[in-house]
DNA sequence: CTCTCTGCAAAGCATTTGCACATTG
DNA sequence: CAATGTGCAAATGCTTTGCAGAGAG
C-alpha cells in the first residue's frame, strides 16, 4: 500500500502550492470511494476544521484538471468524486443507492472500436451499470417476492 | 417512420391523462436528441406559447418513470433528456459537445457478466465514451498541431 | 362534476465566484 | 515579499414545489 506521498507528488510537480487543505482533501479522496464534496468537507473538518466548501469545490476542480480526481455523476443528487487510481467503472444498485468500483478492460477497446467507426477519437469511456447489489436482491428474494 | 401515436399511445395507458403540454412535450423528444429541459421549453413554446418550465419537468419525470423517456447527465451542465426509442450509447466531444447516439450490443451482456461476478444483478448500462469528433479532430490536425 | 394538470412564483440544492486576509515558496 | 490560496457570503443555474385556477375524462 501507498501513503500520501504518491498523491501530493502530483500536486508538487504541477504550477499548483501544496497547502494542508489540499494534502487533507488528497487523503481524504485516498481513503473513500466515489464521495461527494458535503462528505469530503466532513472528512476534511475532522482533521482541518474552518474549511470550507468552496475550498473543497475549488481544489477538486484543480484535480481534475491535473487529472489526479475523477468526476462521476451519477442520476439526480451531487457529483461525486473519487481519486485517479486505476480505471474503474461503476455498479449502481438503484435501491439502496450503494455504488461499486469494478475493472471491466474489455470497455475501452470496446468503446474506442464503436467510436472510431463514427470518426470519433475516443479518448476514454465511462460504464455505469445500474440493477440491484447482493444486498437488495436477497432482501427482494427472500421477503418481497 | 412513426407519427406520434406511437409515443401519445404510451401515456394513454398510463394512469396519465393526455393533456396538449404533454403530447407537444413528446413530440419534441420525438424531432431531437439528447435535449436539455430549456431546449425543451424552446420547442414545446414554439407549437404551444406560455407553457412553463415547471411543467416541462414534471413531464419529464412522470415519462421517465413510465420508461417513456431516458435522461442522461453528462459533466457539469443540465441534464439531458431523450425518448426511449432503442437502447444506445454516447459518444461526447470533450471540445465541442457534441453529443452522437451508438449502438452498443456487446454493452449489456459485457455489463451483466462483469457485474455477475461481483453478486450484482444488472438491470441496464451507460456507456459514455469521450474524446473527439470528426471535426474538432480535423481542426486540431490542420490547424493547431 | 371530479380529479388531475398547469402556470406562476418562490424555494431548494449543488456549485461557483468576488473580495479581503492569510499562507506558500 | 510577491503570488497564490482561503474563508466567508452572496450569486448563479438547474430543478422542485405549493397553490389557485383551468382543463380532461
Amino acid at each position: 500500500m501507498q501513503d500520501s506521498k504518491g498523491v501530493d507528488a502530483g500536486l508538487l510537480q504541477s504550477r499548483y502550492r501544496l497547502t494542508k487543505q489540499r494534502a487533507a482533501i488528497l487523503r481524504a479522496l485516498e481513503d473513500g470511494r466515489h464521495l461527494n464534496a458535503e462528505t469530503i468537507l466532513d472528512r476534511v473538518r475532522a482533521q482541518l476544521p474552518g474549511v470550507s466548501l468552496g475550498t473543497i469545490y475549488r481544489t477538486l476542480d484543480i484535480l481534475r484538471s491535473i487529472g489526479l480526481v475523477q468526476i462521476f455523476s451519477f442520476a439526480g443528487g451531487a457529483a461525486r468524486y473519487e481519486a485517479a487510481l486505476e480505471k474503474h467503472h461503476h455498479l449502481v444498485c438503484t435501491q439502496c443507492g450503494e455504488v461499486t468500483n469494478v475493472h471491466v478492460n474489455e470497455a475501452l477497446p470496446l468503446s474506442q472500436h464503436v467510436a472510431h467507426e463514427h470518426g470519433f477519437d475516443a479518448v476514454d469511456c465511462a460504464l455505469v451499470v445500474t440493477g440491484r447489489c447482493p444486498r437488495c436482491a436477497n432482501a427482494a428474494n427472500g421477503a418481497t417476492r
